[in-house]
DNA sequence: CCACTATTCAACCAATCGGTTGACAATGCC
DNA sequence: GGCATTGTCAACCGATTGGTTGAATAGTGG
């Protein structure tokens, strides 16, 4: 129970090379050793890359001989969706309410004092 | 040059505090002591939670006397909607296209050994 | 001016992270 | 069987992270 899925997904996608990992297994799935090609580190440490995805569930792997293919779990993207449309949209209902009331009051002020300016 | 926005903003919410830090700023406005309070930390601890929720522009400040006010800003999970989406639908779409042709090749082999079963 | 409140800065600590090297397991091919 | 290929495990290292305590800054209100 040490940490949620939720946290697990975000920071593994906190990583640029983790990332462009995803954007590669959207188009395709591929082996360890294909992924690691195009970065100057170890095979290793895609591995554990790789490792850190599928431990957030984003990504699943095959069998095939001695190869291991990686393919994108796209179902667990939902959950983040989910997460950041839900509080946008409340923030961005409550600027709607916000605005609403500012509107009014300007109206008000408008209507109580016509012609006069606030002091300085 | 360090780190680009996408992984500041990823990072950011990969902590349950910050995470829930910016629920509860979706639905008002809110001082560092006032986010400090429900959680058993010191408000420096919070203090720094907020810095990184700023630096990765999730919330901006305001002043009023004395407070520093946090306000979420939800533009920037328009970012991370967009980075998502795009990488959920393409795979989507491949294992649409997948399916599509796993379908035809059922039906061609229906047709070419109407019925013949794979030996064992 | 002084005291109080709100917030941040600085130094420190343990844990985690992204990377390395080196050894090992598993599988296919000759 | 022997060997090459593919991938993981283990131990280690330096940097970063989330937390602490203690001191400093800044603005309010008597």
């Amino acid at each position: 129970m040490a940490d949620d899925r939720l946290s697990r997904v975000f920071s593994a996608l906190a990583d640029p090379t983790r990332r462009d990992i995803v954007a590669r297994l959207a188009s395709g799935d591929a082996t360890v050793n294909e992924l690691a090609e195009p970065y100057d580190v170890t095979v290793q440490a895609v591995s554990k890359h790789i490792k850190v995805l599928e431990d957030a569930g984003l990504v699943s792997r095959g069998r095939d001989a001695q190869r291991r293919p990686c393919r994108l779990e796209a179902d667990v993207l939902d959950l983040m969706t989910k997460w950041i449309e839900r509080y946008r949209r409340e923030a961005e209902d409550r600027f709607r309410r916000l605005d609403a009331v500012l509107e009014r009051t300007a109206e008000q002020s408008a209507a109580d004092a016509p012609a006069k300016e606030a002091a300085s």
